[in-house]
DNA sequence: ACCTATTGATAATT
DNA sequence: TAATTATCAATAGGT
């Protein structure tokens, strides 16, 4: 929504996502506003900036909602209140813990290492994935020898007609003058080497 | 936006409710997910139907965004020590945040997905170890054939073994007695109903 | 910070 | 419920 379409990566020049950071924050901020008033919906934003600045958005008061989500998720505590900061950091970080030995037990699977307890059927699974894995890795292979050999049948092209015209320009001169000439362009030199 | 602008109250006709929240529901996740990416910001967005349905987004873990917001909030009472391990635990997390970010990455790599941004090199050590994998997962399982197969053959033999000896008992009973006799032995039966 | 051409979101309608 | 479309809103790039 602009004089132009943005990619949605990363905004690499500072200014600008500082900029677009302050305009679509305010967008957002402004959006969870509105559902919140014409939905009658419970609502809680929070935004940090890069730089740490914090902002947030409730409709109602904001610990309740989450307190609302995290009951939702099921993590039922016994006291909302109680909790410090410390246990749910604690909690947070046996989370973490748990999230990275489950995927570094799945990356063994996938490398074939510490299969015992699989079953023949989880087994399958996994030698699926990982030939669905081979074959995109090979698509995409291909896809980058295409695009080397095309660019270099570009090159090539481009190359070979540049030496046409040289060669013309030069066959004028030597209609124009009897004498012998000899070749000494130093960038049709490079020219022929680039060419084979 | 749309046929006709809208007050900023709550909706009165419960059709409409819905189907208005369901849209800005949709446009506030998607432009919360698009400012986290485009400013690189950690956005966390929790949102309630009237009727309790639960929909959230959030760009990094959810429980550390939230955590992070009540430090920053309840920042008054905490004294220098709390900080300090505060701090601590809050490196630990992200250490732990940055390596599940590379396991994710990776697996994502073995499933072929995101691709862009690799190289040649890096495709071809990937492929490597995808079919070092899909090996191992075949030797396992032709492991695991193998070991089911002796066991039938195993219990295949026991089993004639038990066949021969059972017909001797019955030549030896026929040789005793001449009159004509019905076989109905229930484990006989079983038994070559098992063999096949 | 303000301005506007443009893109994006969505209210009404089918 | 899911499309379509006419409009309004957000915003990218420029001043």
């Amino acid at each position: 929504m602009g004089r132009g379409k943005v990619e949605l990566k990363r905004i690499e020049n500072p200014t600008n996502r500082q900029v677009t950071f302050s305009k679509r924050r305010n967008g957002l901020l402004k959006k969870a506003f509105e559902l919140s008033v014409l939905c009658d919906a419970e609502v809680a934003l929070l935004v940090f900036s890069p730089s740490g600045k914090a902002y947030q958005f409730s409709s109602h008061d904001i610990n309740r909602i989450i307190t609302r989500y995290k009951i939702e998720a099921g993590i039922t505590k016994s006291d909302e209140q109680g909790i410090t900061s410390m246990e749910v950091w604690r909690n947070e970080i046996e989370e973490l813990s748990r999230t990275v030995e489950t995927l570094e037990a799945r990356e063994k699977h996938f490398a074939g290492e510490n299969l015992s307890g699989l079953g023949m059927k989880e087994l399958k699974q996994i030698e699926r994935q990982l030939r669905v894995g081979v074959e995109r890795i090979r698509a995409k292979k291909r896809r980058i020898v295409v695009e080397h050999i095309n660019y270099l049948k570009k090159k090539h092209k481009d190359l070979q007609e540049e030496n046409n015209n040289l060669q013309k320009k030069l066959h004028e001169l030597q209609e124009g003058n009897t004498s012998t000439i000899i070749l000494e362009s130093d960038s049709t030199c490079r020219l022929f080497q680039r060419i084979e």
